[in-house]
RNA sequence: GGCGACAUAGCCAAGCGGUAAGGCGUGGGUCUGCAACACCCUGAUCACCAGUUCAAAUCUGGUUGUCGCCUCCA
């Protein structure tokens, strides 16, 4: 397997610190709104990631933290009256409802900065013990970047660069630091915030330090992936470095992935455009398998344009898929229990070859867009050779490869049961009473208004079908 | 200003040196009471220029354009 490593900027070989599993970090959503479907971007692509190598039979300890302590969880919960706690407890539960709804499995372990303060303050002492950070006069404690040699070496920076251009901001504050670079590890409360006592001085902990710190909680003090969004590169994602290294004296992470942004009608999000959707805007036009299913249709680190065309390209292609299934299983219904035949022998080396395409491309850098193309295929494949005479064992293993390879991205090809209620079951008995007696214009004229329920109908060979529009 | 990414059919999107996957959409056809589904057919020489090579969308240099990071941000 290759994984594309921002650290070499190369994809490198993927090489597990211990022999069968993998231990990966992302850096989580702060919880002061519902998430945007910007943040379900990562998580919809490291969830796959994750599940790919749990396919390849890895052993996956999978963290992800929420950011629970920030300047705007504090300002929500000023405007709303309440405790930053509220705001923050408010919409995690909120976040893991969309995550459930994307298909996105819990980590194995979802930290809470609030809850690690002890051991971030154990790592800035050590930080501090160490000669890489240093108190100002006010409490604050800062992380001293021209202790750590390597400082730059993951977004490719130059600390020179850095300086120059950080001058500006030294002069208009921050006059306890040595260095223009340096950041906040530790900083004193202001009246009204949530604070914690520590040996400098009662306040709460800065944004980078948290990762560091509950990374080497549950997972150590080397990790094999560490993963967000690319603008994480700089500065979040190199100051862990500089602390985890800084600290622990060895590699953080081995390697560092990063997903492209999300653009809406090729803009940037936000909320002053006017441009800006949580994730549980769009469930209310779409499944969020749609929003799923049209994430990965493209590479993670290419830049993804968000639009409603492309919603519903992605809601008809998905439906390709699900359909597939769907007719599938009603063949199986009556398909004969025989050896498979000769024709399907060959096809089942057909279908071998292209579930081959499919690994081939997820173990090529996470390729799903070439991916889906395999599971496209296979659909093709199946739609054009099973009928009423298939064997129970080929349709079969048609239907099993779809939904398989569809787990393995997160997508759910096949459709649950849904029932519908009595007055619309008795609208389309009644349509297909109407048939029978050829009396066309009333059954045409009972799917027009199943139509304006939302209901469409197909009549198949195995009778008339429903799904919602 | 510094660092970086990208530019493939109407749209989305793979491709990483040997003459362009897949999906959506369009048009035509088969099937069907009709419709829908499905199936068959239908489309690009890969931003531009120059170079390397027997051979380039794929490598090198340049031009143009779009975007991101450098400040909280997925």
């Amino acid at each position: 397997m290759k994984i594309y490593n921002t650290l070499t900027r190369r994809k490198d070989e993927f090489v597990p610190l211990e022999p069968g599993k993998v231990k990966m970090y992302v850096c989580g959503p702060t919880v002061y709104n519902f998430i945007h479907i910007g943040n379900a971007r990562p998580m919809i692509v490291f969830d796959t990631v994750r599940r790919y190598f749990e396919y390849k039979g890895y052993e996956v300890n999978f963290v992800s933290n929420f950011t629970d302590v920030d300047d705007k969880i504090i300002k929500k919960a000023i405007e709303e009256g309440v405790s930053a706690d509220a705001i923050s407890r408010r919409y995690i539960a909120e976040c893991k409802k969309d995550m459930e709804g994307m298909n996105v499995r819990p980590a194995t372990r979802h930290p809470l900065a609030t809850e690690e303060i002890d051991g971030m303050v154990d790592m800035i002492q050590t930080l501090i013990d160490k000669g890489c950070a240093y108190e100002a006069k006010d409490g604050t404690v800062y992380f001293r970047t021209n202790s750590f040699k390597d400082y730059g070496k993951l977004s490719h920076k130059n600390l020179d660069d850095l300086q120059s251009g950080f001058r500006e901001i030294k002069v208009t504050g921050e006059e306890g630091k040595e260095d223009g670079a340096d950041f906040v590890l530790w900083k004193p409360k202001k009246e009204g915030e949530p604070s914690w006592e520590s040996p400098w001085c009662s306040g709460r902990p800065g944004w980078h330090i948290e990762c560091s710190v509950m990374s080497r909680k549950y997972l150590g003090e080397q990790i094999d992936i560490h993963a967000g969004g690319e603008d994480l590169i700089f500065p979040h994602h190199e100051n862990e470095i500089a602390q985890s290294e800084a600290a622990n004296g060895k590699e953080f992470a081995k390697y560092w992935m990063h997903n492209g942004f999300l653009n809406i009608d090729n803009k940037k999000m936000s909320k002053s455009l006017g441009n800006f959707f949580t994730v549980r805007e769009i469930s209310e036009k779409y499944d969020l398998q749609v929003l799923r299913f049209f994430m990965l249709s493209a590479h993670y680190r290419s830049p993804l344009n968000f639009s409603a065309d492309l919603m519903e390209a992605s809601k008809n292609g998905l439906f390709r898929i699900v359909n597939a299934v769907d007719k599938l299983n009603d063949l199986l219904k009556t398909a004969p229990d025989l050896e498979m035949a000769e024709e399907e022998r060959d096809n089942e080396k057909e279908l071998s070859t292209l579930k081959d395409k499919f690994e081939a491309a997820m173990d090529d850098d996470f390729n799903t867009a070439d991916a889906i193309s395999a599971v496209f295929e296979i659909v093709k494949l199946g739609n054009s050779t099973a009928n009423e005479k298939s064997t129970k064992a080929y349709v079969s293993l048609v239907k099993e490869m779809i939904i398989k390879l569809c787990d393995v991205m997160g997508i759910i090809a096949q459709k649950q049961e849904e029932i519908l209620d009595d007055e619309i079951e008795g609208m389309i008995a009644a349509r297909q009473q109407a048939r029978k007696e050829k009396n066309f214009a009333l059954a045409d004229e009972i799917r027009g208004k199943l139509l304006e329920k939302g209901i469409i109908l197909e009549d198949t060979r195995e009778g008339v079908k429903w799904k919602r529009a």
